[in-house]
DNA sequence: CAGGGCTGACGTCAGCCCAA
DNA sequence: TTGGGCTGACGTCAGCCCTG
């Protein structure tokens, strides 16, 4: 082989190469964006549950004592 | 491992744990909200109690389905029995 | 001014941005793991309390239930 | 906003978030923890209630100072509701 | 209005890790 | 063991928003 079709051939190569990485890296960031999202909902889920849990966990204390006292 | 390296793993734990929770949460939310519904009871009669059909006072005050109710149905005071599936 | 000193400026001005934008984007990238790194924790520190306060609100419920069969 | 768009600032926030939520999550724990102990204590006489430091006695079943307590310690039969939420 | 601080998105390089 | 898929980290460009 030439040394010219050899460089032809490692050029294609690589820019194959270069254009599988950029698209792996684009659907990596949209994962990655999606993550974060995912976290951020996941937060004030668990967020509004601590709340309502709380809430009952006051109600149904005081309704124990409640009882407790008649 | 607990911490995987694909986000899409991670995606997916997260969704499974969140599915969990939540699932325990309302549980919980259902049960406590039965046991405050029966506790007020019995101090005072209502006249829900002279019903020919007290099922259907409990499920007038509560949302959906109660499968848990079974075991509240236990209680020696109220018989609760399976309406027939 | 010649144009040569004029070339000269642009390309230092350049420059100079470009190393303040470089160094902006490695503080950016540093916050935003941190703030990734924030939010985990914080969801796992949700997800303890909610097990806690769920298993704590079932403790106090039999409770209520038994005192109300005494 | 309450979506900052400096991390910084969500970190902050967050970090606000998180201390307010987990003081109210150790406070309605440990109250949680009081009722459920005093709640045991009246249909049975303990011999700790003959000792002349019953203050003593409850500290020795909960862990922290417990400044509510000694209320509640003074006078069991008063309600404790706080705000109201 | 122009200028600068931060961040979103891109392409590239380097490296990890698993299936082939 | 090794090639390829994913991701971490970098530098650059473009754009937003605030301050001068």
């Amino acid at each position: 082989q030439s040394p010219q079709q050899m460089a032809e051939e490692a050029s294609r190569k690589r820019e194959l190469r270069l254009m599988k990485n950029r698209e792996a890296a684009k659907e990596c960031r949209r994962r990655k964006k999606e993550y974060v999202k995912c976290l951020e909902t996941r937060v004030a889920v668990l967020e509004n549950q601590n709340k309502q849990l709380i809430d009952e966990l006051k109600t149904l204390k005081e309704l124990y004592v409640h009882k407790q006292n008649d | 491992m607990s911490n995987p390296r694909k986000f899409s793993e991670k995606i997916a734990l997260h969704n499974q744990k969140q599915a969990e929770e939540t699932a325990a949460f309302e549980r919980i939310m259902q049960e406590v909200s039965v046991t405050r519904v029966i506790g007020m009871q019995p101090p005072r009669m209502t006249s829900a109690h002279l019903s020919p059909h007290p099922q259907a006072y409990l499920r007038s005050y509560l949302g959906g389905s109660l499968p848990n109710v079974n075991q509240i149905a236990a209680n020696p005071q109220i018989e609760l029995h399976h309406q027939g599936g």
